[in-house]
DNA sequence: AGAATGTTCCGTGTCGACACGTTGCATCGA
DNA sequence: TCGATGCAACGTGTCGACACGGAACATTCT
């Protein structure tokens, strides 16, 4: 209780509100997969009614981020280790698509805005802020979508990415052991010269490699750490 | 009023009932695009109260069925003339894949369940009820895509495959003035045929070829009976 | 007459309350 | 001791009510 210190939130605020905090705390897995969410708490917790709540749980459930449990329960999205190959296999192609579109169609504006996230990223990397990092690095690669001009592929990317960001934060530590983080900044910077270059075939190969490279730490860390593990977050069964 | 006709729905029914009668109307055009949609009238209309209602346009809007107008109303999502090119080659690229995909990974019960999807899609032609045809033909492409193994991805298409049913029920009458939607049916073989004998590159170009007849015919539809027009449903300025 | 301003109406955003379904526990019987 | 049955607690699904915000209309001033 925090007595009088509440802002009193103006109309439609709520539930935006709701939503993203509750998706902020999903993609960094302050809330862990497999998570329960009941509605009644976080009600509370956020200094709301239900409602908002109820409403910002429905669309993160349209996002699979969480998966509600009929007339039960609403848990944090698991994250199945036996469905990650077909997760990156998906990731893989739509970073390559909106890639290859962006090589194609990318304007002068463009460039300076992914060059920008770029620039971002790098701050993020330096500063050591896992979150910002997860953040900085969906945004530059929403920044080459969003100059591949497909609304519907770059959204299908985003969601994608959006996933990313939780498996990131799952072995951000492990990848500041084993690594120096570096590679990746180096691969944005290749990535943003083919684009520059209107290099189609380089960017795609760029972007597949990145895709690549993100699955092989991912299975490493996995296989180092979680070998016994089946899944975080158990077994669901959805709605 | 009806009177007592009304069946009283089970506990977690409501919701459900709502999204799948509205998603219904707004694939088969019963609901124009434009339309707009006030809550409080789909509640007296669905017998309901307007909580289910509102749970179901989240959920239509986070599929794009609907867009909301931040503290006005809530509009079915206009189908806009402008992005249509980005519309199909969206499609087309998510259609390739889940296509490419099922003739790598089909199993022998893939093919059974693809074929009888056939089926029901040619005696829908054969009955010229045209959502039973729609409904049919999505049927026919997600079973595909299922064999294709990627949840991701046929998500995607899934969404895709749902907006373009719209599309299809605008210009069905003009499809069979014109060609005898005979087309279809052979092409839908011709894939099955292709995916059968595991030969990736043919279904890549048919359902390549699959998704420029569909673009030809809309566009050839649009100029004939819509040329004025920019968008159906108008510009909205989206939450 | 045209533009700025005030007012009324309508619909959403949010709240609190209630009832049903689920789950876990306790009690009873074999 | 173990399984079946009944009970109580918990949480969701749904409802009705209220208040804020926006839009259309009426009014006033220039």
């Amino acid at each position: 209780m925090d007595g009088e210190t509440e802002t009193r939130r103006l109309k439609g605020t709520g539930a935006r509100f709701a939503y993203e905090t509750l998706r902020d705390e999903i993609l960094s897995v302050a809330l862990a997969p497999g998570q329960l969410l009941d509605e009644t708490t976080l009600a509370e917790r956020l200094g709301m009614s239900r409602s908002p709540v109820r409403e910002a749980l429905i669309r993160l459930a349209g996002q699979g981020l969480v998966v509600t449990l009929a007339n039960r329960s609403t848990i944090v999205a698991p994250i199945d280790v036996q469905s990650f190959p077909k997760y990156v296999e998906a990731l893989d192609i739509a970073q390559r698509m909106n890639t290859r579109l962006a090589a194609e169609l990318r304007t002068d504006d463009d460039l300076i805005r992914i060059a920008r996230a770029q620039d971002v990223f790098e701050a993020a990397v330096k500063g050591g802020n896992h979150l910002a990092m997860s953040e900085a690095n969906k945004q530059f690669h929403m920044a080459i979508a969003v100059a591949g001009r497909n609304p519907y592929l770059s959204g299908f990317y985003e969601r994608l990415l959006d996933q990313g960001r939780r498996m990131l934060h799952l072995h951000f530590d492990y990848l500041e052991r084993t690594h120096d983080g570096i590679l990746l900044t180096d691969e944005h910077t290749e990535m943003l010269e083919a684009i520059r270059a209107r290099d189609v075939e380089r960017a795609d190969a760029l972007a597949h490699s990145h895709s690549r490279q993100f699955r092989d730490n991912f299975l490493r860390f996995m296989q180092e750490n979680y070998a016994s593990t089946i899944a975080l977050g158990g077994p669901a069964r959805p709605l």
